[in-house]
DNA sequence: TATGAATGAGAGTTCATTCAT
DNA sequence: TATGAATGAACTCTCATTCAT
């Protein structure tokens, strides 16, 4: 009912409707991210916006959608942020690099969402009783980052370590940053983000390029 | 009604109610880590273990109390295991690699235990709303870590990190290989542990060590 | 707000009006055939008209009045088709006859209309809990064609059955056409229509008339 | 988890739940026929039940179950009742006569369960929104009277009419007599049944058996 | 004239927990 | 020691209706 499509082309959604939608959006991501996912009731969330809990189910014909909204949402902003910062550098190991910076600073600036996303990752189950954002969603990411680090080792910037592991490790390294963020808030996300570069720098350098 | 420490002296277990006890953790763990933390239900606890949903509130005050003496069976079995590989070993280097292998060895023979830690980790929380298991918790392994890198750094067998980057950094490496060994069963242990152990054997190196 | 007569006249609606209120009649009518009245909720019907809810309530001051109308339609426009057919029947039993096939006829003729009317006497309910349209307003139907069957029986068309009885049975035997059209719609109206002429024409009949 | 078979043969249920299921089912079936298939709430066969909500899906596992068992309920007993009186009979033509009247006699003296079932035949719809209890489940019922319609045809007991128009009226005419039982309470039940038998024993007869 | 926005009541269902036996 | 029985709270979702524009 929300937002279809007429003959005559499309139909805007509404302003308020734009409003609500991205209010009810936001309102999920806090709740979640602070209640946790199980505890993210659409009553909580309403609760949350100071609503009726019945307009979220006027403008999201499901929770399901809802979080799927949400996601979307998120990883949209992210990889806007995050794409260009690594795309513009030159060699693997300068990308490299920018992937663990963009990251940890996008990370750092917005906590909410991270930890939104982390709990649907982990507790968002199809019908069928399968994790929707589990470990089938998360390969397209692995991929792009063992692409990035392949390239890296066919032009000798990096040793020949095993793909798959340094991506994992990498990816995991990030996916850490959010509850140690907001546990700690006067955490130096630069000096998180530098210490990890040299980490995985070392990591991933070919012994010979250590050298003198 | 439970064995309770008495001001005149103590109530023994008796058998059944130590085999009542330690079946009922068991198909909890089996339960959580096949359905996830939010399915597994005292009814389907009771379905796994083919008795009636009240057993478990008679050997268990309540769900908390089960999931809380899981996690301390977990833990205090896999400790048992890590514990004596890591201190056998005589420098700090050899250790962090002790850490590393006995930690893949023993997630890889425990999965389900793995899983099921993780899922209570991440959803298990207080009436207050707060992780029971969360960062607090997790203070005490990630001292113990940073201790043996500090020792270490002292040692001029580590160059000088942060400690509790690298800490983490470590420890998300082996607590993602729960769900990575569930989705691809054929993943050899032996060559996620070397090379794991390789990555953070260089990235704690000193520079100058490589030389050579 | 809704065309109503006021002291000083009368106010006509306007075409607008009337081209609406019948078009959310039909859609009513063909939502409640094809889903049955339980599904057959205000958003259904509106999206049947590819309208917006609201209007309904605009234009009906609320679902009840909408049925009303819409079984009020329905009838109205039976009547008209049935009513001459039997009227012009000089004798009872042709009048019978005529009664019967006229009926089939409509029905076989207008499925949609006769399966909604059913669905609608069936479960439409005042506040109280009491059927809208159930026994008492089936009354005047049963009335008018045990008055037929009276009049043959008096000009000795008819034997000397049990008015209700028969009437009754002839009303049910033609209820049941409409589901049986919809499940079978090769099925000869025609043939159908006849079977009952002959079956309840025998029913009636006095034995003696039988005879040779 | 309500009565389930054991390894060892079946696990009876207890008296309780015994006691519980039957009255659960009356009340269905009484909330059914007084309230109508759509107010039928949980809530409402509950507070008839003076129990609360929840102890319904502990012994049925949906509504739909509960449902499926009432009407199993009804049938088992109409048939029951009827089966061998009309069994007994040894002609056709008796055979109908039986058929009538055993009908009428278990209607007029269970009017509660047949409004039941009624509603639920009309209403209870599959999640495709299919009717469970639609004109495919009646075929079985049809086909019976229909062999039974045959079989004087055969032995020209009657005369030659259409098998499923004259089944199917004699179906509608006896679905006809709850309503009207509930609405007149003075109906005189044998007088009902005698008319019908008349009725549809000249319906069926061959034209010159009635000479003489 | 038309509609989007919003609401509260109530639907079926799940669940941890209590209690009597 | 064990369990069936029962409950109340909370869950997601549907719906007829109201209201401002």
């Amino acid at each position: 009912m929300r937002t279809k499509n007429t003959p005559d082309g499309q139909k805007r959604p509404s302003f308020i409707e734009t409003a609500r939608r991205t209010q009810l959006i936001e309102c999920t991501i806090e709740t979640i991210a602070t209640l946790g996912y199980a505890q993210a009731s659409l009553a909580q969330i309403a609760k949350r916006a100071d609503i009726s809990k019945s307009i979220i189910t006027y403008y999201f014909s499901s929770k399901e959608e809802l979080i799927e909204q949400a996601v979307k949402e998120i990883y949209t902003d992210a990889a806007r942020f995050i794409g260009p910062r690594i795309a513009e550098q030159p060699t693997a190991r300068l990308r490299l690099q920018a992937y663990i910076q963009s990251h940890v600073e996008y990370i750092s600036t917005h906590l909410t969402q991270m930890m939104a996303i982390m709990e649907i990752a982990i507790n968002f189950r199809t019908e069928e009783g399968k994790l929707r954002y589990g470990v089938a969603t998360e390969k397209p990411v692995l991929t792009a980052l063992e692409t990035l680090l392949r390239k890296g080792q066919h032009a000798s910037d990096f040793r020949d370590f095993d793909l798959h592991v340094m991506a994992v490790t990498i990816r995991r390294a990030i996916d850490a940053l959010p509850p140690l963020f907001i546990a700690n808030p006067t955490l130096d996300a630069n000096r998180y983000a530098q210490e990890l570069v040299t980490l995985f720098d070392q990591a991933t350098r070919k012994v010979t390029d250590l050298q003198s």
